[in-house]
DNA sequence: AATGTTTCATGAAACGTTTCGCAACAAACG
DNA sequence: CGTTTGTTGCGAAACGTTTCATGAAACATT
């Protein structure tokens, strides 16, 4: 008998069956090793029921097999669906994620970046709003929808097509009078798109087009001006808008329903993201659907590619639509 | 100029101050130290741009300020709730979070239970569906709504009060007759208290009582061969229903609807968690509602408590009543 | 049979901390 | 002034891996 109070390590195994240190290292790492020897330190491992230290691992390793992810909450459904996505992921390459939620918050950001330096983290994925954000240049760094400058790959969804979509379908729909709505902060880099899409898209189609970006504050008062605004003998001038994203979209239903209007009676709303209540449920509004789970896989390849130069600036992954009950979609679209 | 390479180590500081190893440690831990060394090492510290190896630290020390926490996924907005909290609670101690989605499946569950094994975090907090989960017995455990057995605490809502809450709102708002619906194998231990409530609030206020218990399969079928079998005469013969879930009362509304019913017209549905769309948004229907940031506090609190034998077996938190537009409340209690 | 070549297990050194026995020195005391 | 007690910085050892120079054994070549 020896000593029986903590873990197992390496030098037991080795004693036990028989073998140099290094040979019990290269078993569990699962370089060549003979036959004979293989067996002997399996045997071992299986007997004292051994685990390796991954600490004593990542300390002489550099690598710990673990992923910091960055993003500003989890109960939004488009950032819970990106948690999830990027765990699957992750979990696929026996990889570990350390949440990060940094509520928006700027500062925050930068501390958890400066939290998971000294933590060696193998690479971080961020979803983030702070344009200055310090990151040790030699450690893999992989953006959602935010492009960072070079050297860092960003991850985004087609969201210029995906507003082209969102005209199209509004004029798909019989709209002839279309709004957009954003809110000034909310939205930067790449999902600006998104309106230079859809503006396209009301070119194409001939589309009246009038668009409103909401500054920071209450977001109900600036619904309430916004709607006024258009809003003239007991109806609104336009018949179609598209909203930035789904959150927006759901903000402003509660808006036009207190003023008695009907959705998509009276207007026809289309958000973005793919926003659903319980990951299976139905969507929150009819919406252009981001590919999550694209999403994720990118940028989890991304991170854990080896050759660094050969990462590209950025990746643009496609849109779809889908039903969601604020449009008037032929029958047959609705599931 | 010394070696630029790597990033500097306690050793370089201790060089760099001109003191020993040790009381670099030292002043990293915040351990006394005489006030000129620490104003030295401070200095190096500051101006090598030092940063602890916290792998090295974990192997020594054997704490790595990181916990597990183990949930089904992020897009149940309980569940969500419930990620977003604990990295709060976390965060706010300045422990790390593991974050491992197990989608209900038990070997998943064990799988990361093992995994995080090597990985020697500091404790795990599991809402997890196994029942028969090996957890390393002196690893701080601490569960959410599943009591595993003496010495491994349980964190959950007062599932009873809740219970005997609905059963009151759902009196107070006019029922007479009502049902509780819940799936079989979605809810063990502490969430099944959410029937006897009911059942005990039923009796103290006089209400009419039915129970379905559905098993697994498509939920879809389930919910309206119940609905048939209470539907008689083009109405159903109760007028107020309990759903286990949110997400149950979500899916049944659906089937409401597609039945021509109307909520809260026709039947009057409370559900429970206290689910919203978009964090802020409103409640997805009329709900019991728990209070995810406690739940969080006390798990964190738990798992991190230095005497394991002080640790309560079971902590059951308030729960409140929330409108969500699927009763019929007094105006006043309307948002 | 002697030499050259390849293969592969060995075990020491190193990774960056924490910890602890020790020495150095100051203060207190007789 | 010599001794004791108390304080505090020092630096070696240890944590459990990975890696690499070493040399023994096995095989191939002439």
């Amino acid at each position: 008998m020896r000593k029986m109070s903590s873990a197992p390590t390496m030098k037991d195994v080795a004693r036990e069956a028989g073998v140099a240190l290094g040979t019990v290292s290269k078993v569990v790492n699962g370089l060549p090793v003979g036959e004979n020897y293989r067996i002997r330190v399996e045997a071992a491992i299986e007997k004292l029921d051994y685990q390796v230290n991954s600490y004593a691992q990542g300390l002489k390793s550099n690598r710990t097999y673990s992923i910091a992810v960055l993003l500003p909450n989890t109960f939004n459904p488009f950032f819970a669906d990106l948690a999830y996505q990027l765990n699957l992921s992750l979990q696929k390459r026996r990889y570990k994620m350390l949440l990060c939620c940094t509520g928006f918050n700027p500062t925050e950001e930068q501390e958890y970046i400066n939290m998971v330096r000294q933590n060696k983290v193998d690479g971080i994925i961020g979803l983030t709003y702070n344009p200055n954000l310090i990151v040790e240049p030699d450690m893999p760094y992989v953006t959602i929808d935010r492009y960072m400058g070079p050297g860092i790959p960003c991850v985004a969804s087609d969201n210029y097509a995906g507003g082209q979509m969102a005209a199209e379908k509004l004029a798909d729909l019989g709209c002839r009078k279309v709004a957009f709505l954003r809110i000034g902060s909310s939205l930067t880099n790449e999902p600006n798109k998104r309106r230079s899409g859809f503006e396209n898209g009301c070119l194409a189609r001939q589309l009246d087009y009038t668009m409103k970006i909401l500054d920071d504050g209450d977001p109900f008062d600036y619904f309430t001006d916004f709607l006024n605004e258009h809003f003239h003998n007991g109806r609104l001038d336009f018949d179609g808008l598209f909203c930035v994203t789904d959150n927006l979209a759901f903000q402003i239903m509660k808006v036009l329903e207190s003023m008695g209007l009907s959705v998509p009676k009276d207007v026809q709303i289309i958000g973005f993201d793919g926003a659903r209540m319980f990951g299976d449920g139905r969507y929150v509004c009819s919406t252009i659907v981001q590919p999550t789970d694209a999403i994720a896989e990118m940028c989890v390849e991304l991170v854990l590619m080896d050759n660094a130069a050969l990462r590209p600036p950025l990746v643009c992954l496609p849109v779809s639509y889908a039903y969601g009950g604020t449009t008037r979609d032929i029958p047959a679209a609705v599931p």
